[in-house]
DNA sequence: TTCATACTTCGATCGTAACCGAAGCATTGT
DNA sequence: ACAATGCTTCGGTTACGATCGAAGTATGAA
């Protein structure tokens, strides 16, 4: 009489508060530890544990053991696209685990993203990238230009170093609040390590917001211009 | 901190195997009371109404009233499609609920999808309609033409009349035992209910299985014979 | 080797929700 | 008015699985 692919299963899968979170941050693409997928979901490594198996047993995640680290993906471009559609269902129907509130405009504005900028400004700085040609959107994906490679190592990012890890140089990632893609991938990381560095932001200590120096918001804003002059800046209205 | 959509929430719903199983079965587009989903879930009236609030709660169905009854259906069209998506995932990676069995045959051949012919004979029935050019295959959808029209005339089915109906006249229906599309919509519902006035087959009782007789499987297959004669009739395969 | 880190497995607890029997409404038919 | 049908709500049981502490395995570093 039960016929048909086996719905209840994944949904179960997808519908644990804890897993959900771990496969929402995988979305972004990178590949992360039991640890930091623990650390997302809320929970202890051991419970990590037994979800992560659990996911991998059901296919939605796959792992690749290096050194003494297990670094979780999920585990093909479906599962990506089937997160995407639920998440487009759920945010359509205002299922939102988290509406707008008072504390956030400081994270729509600058928040990490795991390891490289999201929000406004990270949404500002992969548009910039690309319309002076720094960054090619090539079908889904994003790739860095050979001007964009000079550029770059101007800040003083050197793109080469970046190319011997296995981690691909640009990844797209989309913003949640912000509904656009934000640069994520190689470079994503080594920009954001770049401002930090130079002393242009910094982390804030239990939340995932970046603050902006008064000078260094000048020289991003500077160096990350809105080249698409159609309308008035966004960033700089939530600036304020 | 949590961000985004919450896909959980919706992952719980379709998670539990009672409320997949009544959604698949909405999945046909029909509405179905309380008492017929708690049948296809397997459990209890009771036990049904509370799923169905929960699934209503979600916003995943819509309730009409109609005297005593109550009927339900797929709030909208994106719970269909979100649906499509998690079967073809789940399909995807062979998590099906159901391994062909012993005594699968049966069901495999013909069956009910809801109120329409499913199953090789309703896969068939729709290839060599498309074949002989009784039904168009525009993009997505399904559209009977012109000569469609006055062959299901002969046959005794008046389109005219079902056009009065606000239900689609034709839709395609994935059929999970042959990975292939069949025919829903008003007219599928109608050619299997010629079927069954006929007297070409009859439904068995506890199953959804449809059982032709020698005479009727006779006329049906020469009333759709495979156009296309590039293997072996697979019908007759199944057939014995 | 020994220690430290990263992760898994085991064992046990606890909460939640799925479930059903029984009773309560609502609608229709007689 | 009364009975019958369709469905919901209530109450209580039960089972599953999420969770964590503790112990066990693997990898790398000192």
């Amino acid at each position: 009489m039960k016929e048909g692919p086996d719905i209840a299963q994944i949904g179960a899968l997808i519908g644990d508060p804890a897993r959900a979170n771990m496969l929402t941050a995988l979305m972004g693409g990178k590949a992360l530890t039991a640890t930091e997928l623990a650390a997302v979901g809320g929970i202890t490594v051991q419970t990590a544990s037994t979800h992560l198996a659990k996911l991998e047993a059901g296919q939605l995640l796959a792992q690749r053991k290096q050194g003494r680290h297990r670094y979780f993906t999920l585990a093909d471009d479906g599962v990506g696209k089937l997160l995407e559609s639920i998440m487009g269902f759920a945010a359509g129907r205002g299922h939102l685990r988290h509406r707008p509130g008072p504390k956030e405009p400081a994270l729509r504005k600058a928040r990490i993203c795991y390891d490289h900028l999201a929000g406004d400004y990270g949404v500002r700085m992969l548009d910039s990238l690309i319309a002076k040609g720094a960054i090619d959107a090539v079908g889904d994906g994003l790739a860095v230009t050979r001007q964009g490679e000079s550029a770059l190592k101007c800040i003083g990012i050197d793109v080469g170093d970046l190319k011997s890890s296995r981690r691909p140089l640009c990844r797209s990632c989309l913003d949640w609040s912000e509904r656009r893609a934000h640069l994520a991938g190689s470079v994503g990381k080594a920009l954001l390590s770049n401002f930090l560095e130079k002393g242009w932001a910094r982390r804030t200590a239990g939340s995932r917001s970046v603050i902006f120096s008064p000078d260094g918001e000048r020289q991003f804003l500077a160096l990350f211009p809105l080249h698409q002059a159609d309308r008035s800046s966004p960033a700089q209205s939530v600036e304020t």
